[in-house]
DNA sequence: AATGAATGAGATTTCATTCAT
DNA sequence: CATGAATGAAATCTCATTCAT
């Protein structure tokens, strides 16, 4: 038994505290997957600690409740997603091909986080307050950030549009309904250059 | 003898099954705003009846179940925009009249029927199969009326477009966030045409 | 209207109390028919009532509650077999003879009211206290007969038996078996005398 | 490491096992006990767990249902008493003997798990189409093995009788009857002895 | 840290009974 | 007398959460 003990203490603060965030993780990933499919009431506890592996009760040393564990999987996603359009947001491409690599991004992010992306897409918006403020949130950053390379794209001389907030508005809706219907076979890339094309030179010039 | 006791109810069979369809109408008024409010699992059928002002029981007399009642509003909903969008179809007018008239109808239509709408478009898809097939099945509705009317645009002259599928599946989501999310001071019928006009000319043209 | 009235009233007292009784006993009949194939929880009014052709509330304007409507059963059945029986009884024939003709008449009867007497042997004893006290009247009623026949019996010479209240029980549960179980082609006249004949002679002689 | 742990738990696989079979075990005894006194609709869930003294879910980590519940309890008693016989049946004894202590056996059984044998005599045939089965499996069972020891008997030269299978049948019903009506104070070897030999050797000879 | 048995509040649904017409 | 819509108490079953081990 002693030796157990040592055994145990050569894992180190640091370890203890990735091995918490891998463990951490696994969840989410998991029950991110449950939820996809089913609705958060038609997601049971006993479902998803049986699918990671663990008991129960485990899942509450985690997390403090199923709805903060709903809440952890959005927010845990929300977070890369930002990063990574932060990333493109400050370099210095020109707006139509900024705009391009953004539509990619988004729509490789959809297709790479599907699970997640399907319950933020559900309109669950009333289970609790911060998951209603949250899809809330997502979906300001994405017009804003619309408006903003279509402001910019204006000042480049390289767009014409009367009215900056209807087009980011619609590209918005346009994204939305093109990741998730249009042909799953072509690239990010390539849909988000079809996606620009069609919408900039106007659909029925 | 049957006759004498027919006169004397002043209620006949007519009247009867009207005052039965309009106390199911109210039945599903009311739970179709609830439902709208929360999701289906956080809707109860105690809640349903006291906000209807019956007993409990009562919903049972004309729903045989708390899922039939969620897909009779359904339903319900659905053949009435079916129903509006029929009429316009046939008639004459040429396709960006047509297109502008069907935009203004289905906004108009969602702003009146918001409830059942935001249930609609919720991704509920699990719930039961019936809910999947009828979301699928008025998405699928929607696009194939947008690619019939581009598709007759085009003949006519007026539309140019390279790919009517990925342009139906724009005007799609772009007409689902716009009335979601645009001004909702201004008609449906203004916002069809800015929406056409932002649209069809290109948004950075 | 008055026309119809006078019509009402040429019905008489006489004609609406049987009136009255025909209903009650159409009611008896079928519901007895429903009880005999499901337990009595299983048996709803409205089920009762729609068998029978009438409203549910009309089913209480006869039987004061579910309760009263099973027990009036039991005595409306309960009440005929003693009748037929007493006759019997009271005739002036030899033991034998009047035990095979009492078996008989029970194996006839069951027959006959197959429908109340499943109910009967179904042991439902606790339902209500009235039931209970029914069933249990019902049985010591029959082995009472059966002693009393072969007391009876002894006296003239014809039975020979060292344990009266035995031989009763014996009788009493092979009857129950044999009219439920044995050849329902053969007449009860002819079950009757096959029992009384192997039992009386004995099984293994 | 994980056998350190296992030394530290002192109930190992085997205990938790049989705990909680002793612990389903014992949902059943009570559990029977109740719907021995009253129908399958009259116990309640609720009352079930109060007299067991556990929480009403609990009783849902045992048994996946009501139903389920009834029929455990059923299929438990019917294991019981068919290996009781089984034993009896595979002795040498002949014909008279063998009668008699399988009489014994099936009264001395029945005042033993008489809660669970008034279900199981109960014709709550109904209910679930498994309870039928079960109820006419058991009865079939007991004809059968009557059957079987009349014939030996009469191969062996100890019993006469014109139909094996009506005799089979009083037997079956005479047990019933007096194992559930006939003196309580005297013991099931006795009471074999005499209903054997009242009706072995005729009651009215 | 991890377990998983136990809890009990709460959800859906049924149905005997009432009562206004 | 007859009706049948409405009632609401009560039943079964589920599942997030706790806690002793």
């Amino acid at each position: 038994m002693s030796r157990v003990v040592k055994l145990e203490n050569k894992t180190d603060e640091r370890t203890i505290a990735s091995s918490r965030v891998v463990k951490k993780n696994n969840i989410i990933k998991i029950a991110a997957n449950l939820f996809s499919k089913k609705s958060f009431h038609d997601v049971t506890m006993d479902e998803i600690a049986e699918k990671v592996g663990v008991a129960k009760g485990t899942i509450y040393l985690y997390f403090s409740s199923k709805d903060n564990l709903y809440l952890e999987i959005l927010e845990h996603t929300f977070g890369s997603i930002e990063a990574l359009l932060d990333k493109e947001v400050n370099t210095a491409s020109l707006a139509p091909e900024k705009l391009k690599k953004v539509l990619a991004i988004v729509i490789k992010f959809y297709r790479e986080n599907i699970d997640v992306l399907k319950i933020l897409s559900r309109d669950e918006t009333h289970l609790i307050q911060e998951h209603h403020d949250l899809t809330e949130k997502w979906r300001l950053r994405r017009i804003e950030l619309y408006e903003k390379i279509i402001e910019k794209g204006i000042k480049e001389g390289s767009f014409k549009t009367g009215n900056t907030e209807l087009a980011a508005l619609i590209l918005y809706g346009a994204v939305g309904a093109v990741m998730v219907f249009y042909d799953p076979e072509k690239s990010p890339e390539a849909i988000a250059e079809e996606l620009y094309s069609e919408i900039a030179s106007g659909l029925f010039h």
